[in-house]
DNA sequence: CAGTATCCAGTTGGATACTG
DNA sequence: CAGTATCCAACTGGATACTG
């Protein structure tokens, strides 16, 4: 772990468990509600599991996360230490959404998009039966371009053909699909500009942004232009 | 500065900046209204100035610091971006508080202390003129055992006997006085247990516990004991 | 599924001394 | 006061392969 602040501040203290690399991230998952291992991965697919594991018995020692181990099945859930993380990193995914807006083409990453995506259908404002809705990433290789959406009474989703009649297609490059996810564009605006398209029967057409919640943060107010000084965290 | 986590998501954005080593303690110092380089360092004494200075500079492409020159002075303020950053750290402290309870021997820093004391001390409620405060540790070394609280209209903080006669004299364990400004034990727990004494005419003696104005966290709700699993941070 | 084992390159940041 | 310069040990964590 990160050696001492030598600092008795509560800020400082808090922060020697926190600041280590991953770690809010993987709060982050399981506030989102992954609860096994391999789920959160999922999450964080850019970290090792080898390094996952610490985080994890990291947390664990800390008493913010507790394993438990039934049968040969093991769960991580957050402790009430844990739960009472829920607003820091809310506060600071608001934060984050209003402050840091430019994004890499390193962080445009489609398996996070369509597994942030899986989570967020509303199932329960589509046509009953299966409905498949096909995305498309013009700007990706091949085979990164096409995904599906098999929505059933769940969502599936899926990164080769799954088969079935494809409904309804969205097809925008992968940064505009993200901002819109974010809530940085509109969808009515990408729509309107020509970046994002849909294709299919116009009653599908229309209905199909309601299908989509977007992101958690999406609705954060974002700062005036006046406030704005300068965003740019690289080099 | 830390690479990229690979991810758009808002958290992930805000922690590719916040998450480095340091750099919320110099937010939090900045926040407590430090302005100046060596302001800062006094409140991060563990941070060298070289990284200091990488960090100011980082927090500063970031848009969260904003750096000024009047004449050969240098001035660091927080921008916008800045000060929305103070519910966070506020919310860090008081979930620190709550559920990092443990502090280490390296963690107890009597600079550290009585310069939180300096800022907190309430000139109003003192008797006007000049009142001087002494304080030991018995259990430190004696070059950090004994400090002076100088009060007039501003407080001055000694580490060597300014002189002055001492009116009134405070002596713990220098973990005891860290809990107390804290809020981990109460002023009246301390000196019932004899942990704490103080010395002098019992008019002051009295008056003594309303002067000190605690921590911003000491007021923060601790979680009940049956909330509480474990807390160790340590390795 | 739920991790461990191993290895090593790269980076961080601590220590110390120095400067305009 | 407000930093820079330099050096290097230690550690982190990324990559990859493997296991019960």
């Amino acid at each position: 772990m990160a050696s001492s602040y030598g600092q008795f501040c509560p800020v400082a203290k808090a922060m020697e468990l926190l600041d280590e690399r991953w770690t809010m991230l993987v709060v982050r998952e399981m506030i989102a509600g992954s609860q096994h291992f391999n789920d959160i991965r999922r999450g964080v697919p850019n970290m090792s599991p080898t390094l996952l594991s610490k985080r994890l018995r990291t947390l664990g020692r800390a008493g913010v996360v507790e394993r438990w181990e039934h049968g040969n099945r093991v769960t991580y859930q957050l402790t009430q230490a844990g739960r009472e993380l829920v607003p820091i990193v809310e506060a600071l995914g608001q934060w984050g959404i209003r402050w840091i807006g430019e994004l890499g083409e390193e962080d445009l990453d489609p398996h996070l998009l369509m597994w942030d995506l899986r989570r967020n259908i509303a199932v329960d404002r589509m046509p009953p039966g299966r409905t498949v809705i096909g995305f498309t990433f013009p700007d990706l290789e091949p085979a990164a371009r096409d995904w599906w959406a098999v929505v059933t009474d769940e969502v599936d989703i899926c990164d080769h053909d799954p088969g079935f009649e494809v409904h309804v297609r969205v097809l925008a490059p992968l940064r505009t699909m993200v901002q819109v996810w974010r809530g940085d564009i509109g969808w009515a605006d990408a729509t309107r500009s020509g970046d994002l398209v849909v294709e299919g029967p116009s009653r599908l057409r229309s209905a199909l942004p309601e299908w989509f919640l977007l992101s958690d943060f999406a609705a954060t107010p974002r700062p005036g232009p006046e406030a704005v000084t300068s965003i740019s965290v690289g080099g």
